[in-house]
DNA sequence: CCTACCGATCGGTAGG
DNA sequence: CCTACCGATCGGTAGG
């Protein structure tokens, strides 16, 4: 009979880190990556605190693993879902309805996970913070090249401006994420869906 | 000789009181009404954790009072600025023009009090959170009254959903706390005004 | 992966 | 307004 809880196996302990990092994103999405707490976590997960602890040194590896995990999350549930749509605006306004539904889904409990950590981390230096500042970097920068793509393509006015566009987008994701989590008020998605129609000229797909 | 320490005055208490509130809208800008903990008041004002908690009795009441203080900071920095404008069309212009002016200098030195507290505060239950999304919903029924007010007189197409305005509003806001805190970028300032001079057919006034 | 432990800090109380 | 203290929890380490 092997031991119940010690040395286990490799594809056992990438279970294990596997489940900590889900539960991790879980929690942090609904209180913040401060209260996503070591013990806490082996609380849930039925560990204990140095069990957790070893898979990742230190508590901010944790948070940034975290964050990772987040952030493989939204690439599955907004960007794969456009990526069968051909760059510029075929591609932009997929992931605009991609990125509203995502919202409407509730994929994080706490609503978006990237609203929330770049409010909590935003005045606070570290590599947390840079972590989600690169990543909300990447996402806006990919918004504004097929903005651009679609500009160059005559899809949108010759006279738009890339930045501008990205800029309203991610108006309407935030104020749609602070109307439903913090009012419970769902008549903001078609606010939101509106906006970004607005925006790109054209109506969204569902 | 007057002892130094204990038992001051009415009005000695009242100024010490209002030193910790300001702190404390101070610290919770920037890190948090989570982080902001009674003995690191205590630390930052010289005084002992009991002299500071006996002032409100326990954490929570700290925080709804820092909120409260909070909101009164944002009604001098913003709704006062625009009392001077006639209810309806021009109102709404100035109260725009304040919101943006109040992120562009600063007011709070963690961005916007209450982005930061509704997202930190939305998928907790408690006073807290209530009195959070209280404050925000006055505030948004202000625009929406004036918005309404605009169309009732003609200054905004007949058509104009206020709650759509007051959603537009908003996401201008956040899209600019997000780019100024997170970004460290202030060309998100004239982003936007360009968005509320769009929603709201007029240049805003500086 | 565990137990056992560390110093630091948390919110809060007793008593003056 | 203070000192002195409480139990709980924090992140993290030693050693297996």
């Amino acid at each position: 009979m092997s031991a119940v809880s010690p040395r286990r196996s490799v594809a056992e302990a990438r279970a294990t880190r596997t489940a900590i990092l889900e539960r991790g994103v879980a929690i942090a999405s609904v209180e913040g990556l401060e209260r996503l707490t070591i013990g806490r976590l082996a609380v849930e997960l039925g560990m204990s605190k140095s069990g957790v602890l070893g898979h990742f040194g230190s508590k901010e590896v944790l948070q940034l693993e975290v964050v990772d995990e987040a952030a493989a999350v939204f690439t599955r549930e907004v960007a794969d879902r456009a990526a069968g749509a051909e760059h510029g605006f075929p591609r932009l306004l997929a992931l605009s309805g991609a990125w509203v539904s995502y919202l409407e889904r509730g994929v994080f409990p706490g609503g978006c996970f990237f609203t929330a950590a770049g409010v909590e981390f935003d005045d606070r230096p570290g590599r947390v913070r840079d972590a989600v500042a690169a990543l909300t970097g990447v996402w806006e920068g990919d918004l504004r090249r097929q903005a651009r793509l679609a500009v160059e393509a005559g899809d949108l006015p010759a006279d738009t401006d890339p930045d501008q566009v990205v800029f309203e987008l991610l108006g309407a994701t935030f104020a749609l994420n602070h109307a439903l989590r913090l009012h419970g008020d769902s008549s903001a998605l078609p606010r939101a869906r509106r906006v970004m129609a607005r925006v790109l000229g054209h109506e969204l797909p569902r």
